[in-house]
DNA sequence: TTGCCAATCGGAACATCGCTCCGTATGTTT
DNA sequence: AAACATACGGAGCGATGTTCCGATTGGCAA
């Protein structure tokens, strides 16, 4: 960040800004050459500065993912139980999501080129639901045999398509998902 | 089908096992040029028969939606429980789209040019599942506030990318969502 | 059998992607 | 102010779904 060049460094913050209104308007899908344009930038400068769509994303959202990230100890501080706390972060990484038109569609591993935003989600916020897991487990609240990885892109893949067809109520499922980890009768 | 040409009649089916076979191969989302390769046609071949992807997927797979869909009925004849019946058909949806590469992901409701194959798919399995809903609700069995179209668009979003990581295991959060509708004590 | 014509076919061509490449422009430094 | 490294713009490439139209061929009438 120190040796760059003035307009560089701008053009940068310019990409960042355009790239989030686009995503807003028209979903994180939007070609390459939308965000270009909203920037008054050429294809060669975005590839400059983040290699490939993924990081362009990540960039974009680094700063909730963190916040999310950061979220999960201080609810497992602050809530009655882990379970609580495991519900209420859940919640918080599903309104992350359905807010971000077709971010959910894109955080799926199975699509190529998007390989560095589908490990960067989870290489970050994987850890923390194994915490708010591992604790709910462990005072027997829920049942021991989910991974976190497995929690995470179920959680994920539920939320795919939320904003395109109202009859399909995400939340719901992520709803009755959480409750389906409680220890069975 | 009747005043249909000869070659046109002999097409059609090169061109439906052509399809299995790549879809086998290479995926559901296996370019469309493949599959004309495979079957030695052109490409105007195809579109005439099939005018779109989705319809050319649609027709390789209706032989086995068609299956499951009466097998609801079956099941839940002869199952113990409602339930039981419930949760024996949705893995035999998953057992479907699982062994499907890709299929899963097409059939989103977010994927432009797929609305057909979506709406096929929904109309044809998601009055079964209501129906299996439906009986275990009434029995007490389940909690009876969940819709059948979005517990089968759930099923189906769990499903999604099953096959590129062995890590995520979407039979299991399958189960932990069935088990989650059973009613919260 | 032959000849005709509509049904059918093949694949070039088009539009749209993500991404690369390189000649040009510009900021920094001396 | 000159020179050089850095950054820029956008044409271009390869892939993909889909359309279009001239060439081909099956099936029927004579």
């Amino acid at each position: 960040m120190a040796g760059k060049r003035a307009d560089a460094r701008r053009n940068e913050e310019t990409l960042l800004d355009a790239a989030a209104a686009v995503f807003v308007a028209d979903g994180v899908e939007a070609p390459v050459r939308d965000i270009a344009a909203k920037a008054g930038v050429g294809m060669g400068t975005i590839y400059r500065h983040f290699p490939t769509r993924a990081d362009l994303i990540i960039a974009v959202y680094r700063h909730q993912v963190e916040a999310c990230a950061q979220a999960g100890p201080a609810l497992l501080e602050s809530c009655a139980t882990a379970y609580a706390a495991l519900g209420r972060w859940i919640n918080l990484f599903v309104d992350f999501l359905v807010t971000k038109h077709g971010l959910a569609a894109v955080l799926r591993g199975d699509q190529a080129g998007f390989e560095a935003l589908h490990a960067y989600f989870l290489d970050r916020l994987v850890p923390v639901c194994a915490q708010l897991l591992d604790a709910a487990a462990a005072a027997g609240q829920i049942r021991s045999d989910v991974e976190a990885l497995t929690l995470m892109r179920g959680v994920g893949n539920l939320c795919i398509g939320a904003e395109h067809d109202v009859r399909y109520d995400a939340r719901k499922m992520v709803e009755v998902l959480i409750a389906g980890l409680r220890p069975q009768p």
